[in-house]
DNA sequence: CTGAAAGCGCTTACAG
DNA sequence: CTGAAAGCGCTTACAG
């Protein structure tokens, strides 16, 4: 084969003997044309094996039918993030749905205040923004369309949540309620590249605030740093177990992190809930399966992913849209008790 | 803000009273310009917030600098494969070096021949096509750059896979010398999309060839559809354990199906390896520190990734390459026998 | 129902 | 070092 030339529309045009006009109409406004002279042009286009060059049409047309993935870190997220995982699943679901495709664009390094710009899509969508990101900026001052999921509430963007804070508050109240007063706080370490992780900062945030309304001092909590990772259960357990005093239960901010900690505490043998108690945060579907099952914070997902992009596609068709956001929209989460508390 | 013109290189050109060609070079070859000039036509652009249309300098140079990433699935599939999801952040790590986009082509349902012409991609990776689906003819008469992972070896494309069939060879093997002689085969059921996964293909066949060679009957392995979700680990311990004669050892085709397996075994009770004993496929990181850690076939998947991405980056950069596809690479496996046998 | 023309916003020989 | 011009391959008023 090599460099065979492109067929062009002009080519079919040509050969067909009717106009550019004609067999772009062909395609994108058949009732313009005589059946007969469509027919025509798409079996010579056929026969040509002419294809509509998708890079042209967007130029004229300016939709891509592309939507852009914007995450802060890189692709390492998706990667460990099994929650993500979902999110990117029902976001598949609706982008088959709609025709769209999906661009992932980590925003690792080097983010100019312009860099939307620079991304051949129609619109975005950007998970875990923090109000100090560089991306924050960048959110702020684009007139692309967007919407947050996860996000910092702090930005002016429209924002697709859930509720934190309170989440977090039943969680660690919860534990209080079973009489727990040492409680360690399995959570995500300061990242090397630095980005900060909004939830889970509102999860912290509902941890402490539960205790406080006991009054109970802060030291009831005890941060632990841990990955979000199941093959890290060992280290994540020895860090909560070897604490001073040492925990009678542990609260973490992700479902990964607790179910790490659940296989590193049997490992130990250490039995859980009774030498230790274990909540999460997501309810992800092995959750429900693991050893013991675990309680968590459970969320209607996909309800939240189809609202944020059908918001998303409303803000693409309509230029003119409003330019306030709307107030976030944030799902409540439901405590799920099972059997590790 | 609302329906603001943008700003074009025509606008820059003016202000800055150059031409647009001049524009254009201060970003595309700085040196063919005076420091002066640069340096006033790139303030210019800062202050009218001026970006370059990624469209437009794409229909003019003819490259999207995005690579597109085409499974025989919906998305469904990254949600699920663990194994997908390191590939996937393999591929992302490479692309950021490389400065390259990615972006997410699930090929489901419509695929019509010229479907890879559609799509404003300059290369593409082609995940587990088999020659049966209709991606499969494209593949082949397709004349854009494209490779192969874990795709069916019958298709004439560079292709980047592992060797299945001595890797399930070895691990069933390995059961039958341990003196195994009812194994349960933990594989992938029909579809409902009817897609059929080579690498799983070529896996049976080498359980099959394994069995034969060391003159037993075909009936020593028994198939039992499983999921690749660790969620159904009791499920399909129990599709396994029902058999009857009750199998001795189950071989599962990927990590997945094993650990889910492991899962199922452990709630009912039934100890790993003594009264089942479980391997694997593909050695996901979960599969080291799993209860008990699972016996499993390694490779090196990084690697493989990064062979395939600088073939296509090759190919993209190289119009008039060489017609012929290379022999496929086939990357070794090795047995990783761990306490799961 | 059909066609000539302008336009989408860049890049890049080519000529000076 | 700088500019006028053609071209990338479509779409879409507009006029007939």
């Amino acid at each position: 084969m090599s460099k065979k030339k492109r067929v062009t529309l002009r080519d079919v045009a040509r050969q067909a003997g009717v106009s550019p006009t004609a067999v772009s109409f062909a395609y994108n406004a058949p009732h313009q044309l005589s059946q007969i002279t469509r027919e025509r042009i798409l079996e010579t286009a056929d026969a040509l094996g002419y294809q509509p060059h998708p890079v042209a049409r967007t130029l004229a047309t300016g939709r891509t039918n592309t939507i852009g993935l914007v995450m802060p870190t890189g692709l390492d997220w998706i990667l460990h993030d099994p929650l993500f995982s979902l999110i990117l699943g029902e976001i598949g679901s609706v982008c088959d749905e709609e025709k769209m495709r999906i661009l992932i664009v980590p925003a690792a390094g080097d983010i100019s205040p312009g860099m939307l710009a620079t991304i051949a899509a129609d619109g975005f969508v950007l998970f875990s923004i923090h109000r100090d990101h560089p991306l924050g900026r960048v959110v702020e001052r684009t007139n692309r369309p967007l919407v947050m999921i996860n996000g910092d509430e702090n930005l002016a963007a429209p924002m697709f949540n859930v509720d934190d804070v309170k989440g977090a508050y039943i969680a660690c109240q919860h534990l209080l309620e079973k009489g727990h007063r040492r409680i360690a706080v399995g959570t995500i370490g300061p990242r090397e590249d630095g980005v900060v992780i909004p939830v889970y900062e509102r999860r912290m945030q509902g941890y402490q605030a539960a205790v406080r309304d006991a009054g109970l001092p802060p030291s009831t909590l005890r941060p632990v740093f841990i990955r979000g990772l199941m093959s890290m259960g060992t280290e994540s357990f020895e860090k909560i177990w070897s604490l001073n005093p040492r925990p009678t239960a542990a609260l973490c901010v992700s479902d990964v992190r607790a179910l790490a900690v659940l296989n590193g505490a049997r490992k130990a043998g250490v039995s859980v809930p009774n030498d230790l108690a274990v909540v999460g945060f997501d309810n992800l579907p092995e959750s429900a399966v693991s050893t013991p099952p675990l309680t968590t914070l459970s969320q209607d997902l996909p309800g939240r992913v189809r609202l944020a992009l059908s918001t998303l596609f409303a803000l693409i068709n309509d230029e003119n849209a409003d330019d306030s956001p709307p107030p976030p929209h944030i799902n409540p989460l439901e405590l799920l008790v099972r059997e590790s508390t």
